[in-house]
DNA sequence: TCACGCATGTAATCCGTTACATGATTCC
DNA sequence: GGAATCATGTAACGGATTACATGCGTGA
């Protein structure tokens, strides 16, 4: 239920098209709810039966045509009134824990591996968060109110990654000094 | 893909149930992934059927009888294998950061509201993680190594905790000072 | 007696993933 | 000439969710 109610945000902050919904999807949004443009097409046809969004064909040259979509008035009250619905905390699916659950299956090597690789690809997200930071929410006194919400969902990355970094630093501290 | 792996890593751990499973999937493993009795059962039958677990039927009495379920020899080999894999960053699919990117279309109490809600969520994870590690991980020094790492997994989940509390309250004090 | 725990399952629906498909333009 | 970008979709499959279904035993 939750992909029809991230692309309704996302298309009331700027009404697009199928695809550039789907480059969002893999950007900003997409670092806490991922879709593909197949999702998002079908989800597209669906919202569209219902009523809450609505598409104008767009004339192109050069390129294909393109529909854009947009919220309408009822699709945006069920937007509004979602969004003061409580949440849970998501749950988490990671693979990595379930390895580590039984990792005195496999060599400590193995596992010691497996956790530095983790570590470099929080690194990475880590760095990316902060890039953003710096390019985009570089004067946060400036802020319009959506640019600050959007600047605190920034933050949730970068205390998320941070967290996960310092958890791999002290697991593999405590697996390296266990080893010897 | 990952379910049939989370299952076979339970099921070496201690042979056990369907039912079993199920519970354990709603506690311990159920920290970094959950499923439901539904899906247990139906991934059973499929792991059954490709030989990389075995089942006999335990006769009980007053109860239902129950199939016990055990990992065979090429069950443990694909897990291990499987376990070798690099693993990506699990994706988050996170609800209320969704809500909080277009928190501008609600009335600020209402954000406010839900950022106290979900920060009272992450205290009360956050207690029961350390409850565990009193309960059943006080001691470190004798840690057997499936232990060592069984307690690992709950550090993470302390960190991880422990980051959106921080978060929360970041988030909530940036947000009620702009309001003034 | 009524709810809860034990134990297993089917059925329907929905969500997510992967592959396949088309066709123009632009950049190297 | 070939790859990448723009733009939309179909088809098939598999994973996840929710509801429905059964039946015995135990304890309040």
């Amino acid at each position: 239920m939750a992909l029809s109610h991230a692309i309704l945000a996302v298309l009331s902050e700027n009404t697009c098209s199928g695809y550039d919904l789907a480059k969002q999807f893999d950007g900003s949004v997409g670092f806490f709810w991922k879709a593909t443009h197949q999702q998002i097409y079908r989800e597209l046809a669906k919202l569209e039966g219902k009523g809450v969004i609505e598409s104008r064909e767009i004339e192109q040259t050069g390129r294909p045509n393109k529909k854009q979509y947009s919220v309408t008035e009822s699709g945006l009250a069920m937007l509004c009134d979602w969004i003061a619905q409580p949440s849970p905390v998501a749950p988490t699916k990671d693979e990595l824990l379930v390895k580590l659950f039984v990792g005195h299956l496999v060599p400590l090597e193995t596992m010691l591996k497996l956790m530095e690789q983790q570590r470099a690809l929080h690194q990475d997200a880590l760095k990316t968060y902060h890039q953003i930071a710096n390019q985009y929410f570089a004067n946060p006194e400036n802020f319009s109110q959506a640019e600050h919400f959007q600047y605190l969902t920034l933050r949730n990355g970068i205390h998320y990654e941070q967290g996960w970094l310092n958890w791999c630093e002290e697991a593999i501290v405590s697996l390296k000094s266990r080893s010897e």
